[in-house]
Parts: C-alpha cells; sequence; structure tokens
DNA sequence: ATGACGCGCCAACAGGACAA
DNA sequence: TTGTCCTGTTGGCGCGTCAT
C-alpha cells in the first residue's frame, strides 16, 4: 500500500480501530447484517419486458456492478484490506467521516450546478443562488443526504440530486416549469433560509394547485390557498406523473431542513444531534430505534473523540448561529 | 460514422406505516 | 388481517459526449 496520504492510513487506523471495538462488543454479527449486500429485487409484475433480448448496448464495470479498487492494495496487509474493502460504496454517506461527506455534497452541489438548466437563469438568481449556495446549501446538502430519508436516515445520490436541482431553482427565484401545462410555479418568491415550515407547507398546497398529485398529501387535504382548496383527488387538468418528484418531495426536504433549525434552537445541538445519532428515542411514531441507528451510535462512541457527525455539525452551526 | 459510455428524465415498483 | 397511502429506489429509454 503505497502512496496513501496521512489522511487516508489515518482513516483506516480509525475504520480498524472500530471493527475491533466491535467485534470486542460481540457486534461482529450486526455488522455483517447491516453491510451492504446486492438487493434481491423480485420480478417486476408491470414492467414491460423486451421482446427480443439482445444483450445490454452497455457494459462497464459500473454498471456490471463491480467496485473500484485501489490496485496498490494487493500489497496491503491483511487488516487493511480488509477495512477498505469494507468501505465498498463510495455514495454511502453513512460510511464517510465529516470531512468526506463536507466533500462529497460539495461535489454534488458543484456538479448541480454545472447542469444546463442554471444556463435559463438570469444574473440576478444566479447570484441569488450562488449566494445561497455559499451560504447555507452546502449544510442543507449534508442533512439532507445524512437524515434526510424515511425515518432519518441517509438518502440515496440520485434522490438528493433530484431534490437539489429542484431546490436550487427554488432558491434562485427562478421557478419550476413543467411541459404539461404553462406557467412557473413559484417564479419571483425565491427560497430562503428564514423560511417557516408552515410557509413550506403553503407551497406545497400551492403546488397540490398548480401540478397536482394523482392523491394530494394526506397533510394538505383540506388546506386553502390563494388558488384554492386542496382536493384528496384532483378533479381534472394536469398531473404530476413523477409522484411528488417536480415539487412535494424537494419542499419536504426544505420543511425536514427548517424542522431540524428550529429543533437546535429550541433545545441545542448537542440534544438534537443526540437524538439524530439516535441517543433519544426518534421522533418518527415512536418506533423503537432501528438495529441501523443503533449501530451508528455504537459505532460512534467507540470512537476516540465526539462523533463524526457531531463534530460536522457542530462546525456548520457555529457558523450560522 | 460508429460504438461505448455517462447521465438525465420519467414512471413503475417496493415496502413500510397506518387505518379500518 | 387486509387495504390504502406515502416515500424512496430502480429500470428503461433517449440524448450528448468522446474515442476510434
Amino acid at each position: 500500500m503505497k502512496d496513501l496520504s496521512q489522511y487516508e492510513l489515518q482513516r483506516l487506523e480509525t475504520i480498524r480501530q472500530n471493527a475491533l471495538a466491535m467485534q470486542a462488543m460481540g457486534l461482529q454479527e450486526a455488522i455483517e447484517d447491516v453491510r451492504w449486500k446486492p438487493k434481491i429485487s423480485s420480478p417486476s409484475k408491470q414492467r414491460k419486458v423486451r421482446l427480443d433480448p439482445v444483450a445490454s448496448r452497455r457494459s462497464s464495470r459500473r454498471l456490471a456492478g463491480d467496485v473500484a479498487l485501489d490496485d496498490d492494495l494487493g500489497s496491503a496487509s491483511e487488516a487493511e484490506t480488509a477495512a477498505v474493502t469494507a468501505y465498498r460504496d463510495p455514495n454511502d454517506v453513512s460510511q464517510l467521516t465529516a470531512a468526506e461527506l463536507k466533500s462529497w455534497c460539495n461535489r454534488l452541489r458543484e456538479e448541480v450546478l454545472q447542469g444546463p438548466w442554471r444556463r435559463t437563469l438570469t444574473h440576478e438568481q444566479d447570484e441569488r443562488l450562488l449566494h445561497a449556495n455559499s451560504a447555507w446549501l452546502g449544510p442543507f446538502t449534508e442533512f439532507t443526504a445524512r437524515f434526510g430519508g424515511k425515518s432519518e436516515g441517509p438518502i440515496s445520490r440520485q434522490n438528493i440530486k433530484s431534490v437539489l436541482k429542484q431546490v436550487m431553482r427554488l432558491v434562485s427565484g427562478a421557478g419550476i416549469t413543467s411541459d404539461k401545462r404553462d406557467g412557473v410555479f413559484a417564479e419571483g418568491q425565491p427560497i430562503t433560509l428564514g423560511i417557516t415550515a408552515e410557509e413550506v407547507d403553503t407551497l406545497r398546497a400551492e403546488a397540490q394547485l398548480w401540478m397536482p398529485q394523482e392523491r394530494s398529501p394526506a397533510d394538505l387535504i383540506g388546506r386553502s390557498v390563494k388558488g384554492g382548496i386542496v382536493e384528496k383527488r384532483p378533479s381534472k387538468g394536469p398531473i404530476d406523473t413523477s409522484n411528488g418528484w417536480l415539487l412535494n418531495h424537494p419542499l419536504m426536504k426544505i420543511r425536514l431542513y427548517c424542522e431540524h433549525l428550529d429543533e437546535v434552537r429550541e433545545t441545542s445541538l448537542e440534544a438534537t444531534m443526540t437524538r439524530l445519532m439516535g441517543a433519544a428515542a426518534p421522533k418518527n411514531k415512536g418506533n423503537a430505534p432501528s438495529k441501523l441507528i443503533q449501530i451508528r451510535v455504537v459505532s460512534a462512541t467507540a470512537q476516540r473523540g465526539p462523533p463524526l457527525v457531531t463534530l460536522l455539525f457542530s462546525e456548520v452551526f457555529r457558523e450560522q448561529f
């Protein structure tokens, strides 16, 4: 294992120490349970099957599910190899260190900012977007990637990327268009960090009237906004066939982040992060913490020094509050 | 010009949560 | 127990880019 930087060596050592600590606590089986495994997907019922089955036009190591590994690993010790092999998915944010998560999110935002959609922004909208990007979209992305999923779990790269693109449009004030109808949603109403959860819900209700999902989100039914009243099922007009990806999901992520900031203000950063890391009862409907969350707690406390995510968000919030 | 590959978009699907 | 709702993931397709 040559040419590894000091940082990489230190990271490998941390992973190795964690593995030993887990083993010492008899958690090896639990580690195996939560370690990445290829999903066995059940055959789809309705997805159309290619009538003329031909080999895929594409072939690549990535598409074949291959994992890129450093060639130099051949000379690594067993423990080092095991540590690196355990680190299988570079996009599994739950396995990233604080610095890696930050860097991963920075790259992702940069990627979204490179998209062709940005060329449609006016100078003013672009300035607004860049300002938000340097001010709060970073922490928003890190929080959403790490805790924005079901039961405050991580979400996929694809998911966060889709969300980011729509959020950036909303933040710039350019708003969101659809080829299913005329007009622009939320044009000239740029979202800022000061938006409240209630205001986000009003926007979601407006979104449900502008481009409704087939079934309205339950919490919005009956809500009266300037465009009308949200009904359980829209009676006529265009439908958001993307099942909420156009507006509802991105707005929900913003709301989640608003609620997170509120919680930090009302309690404390430490209490919030402790709860998020699973030490306290989860707020979602009183369910027992998942095995995954329990493991994360152990993993965080087994390390020397403060848990990584606490370190990360401490840094973020010191800047914000 | 052609083929390989990466990526975005969209809709179907999976599966957990909850209500009846 | 069963059906419905909701949210996140996956797979198919088409287009753009790059190397040959």
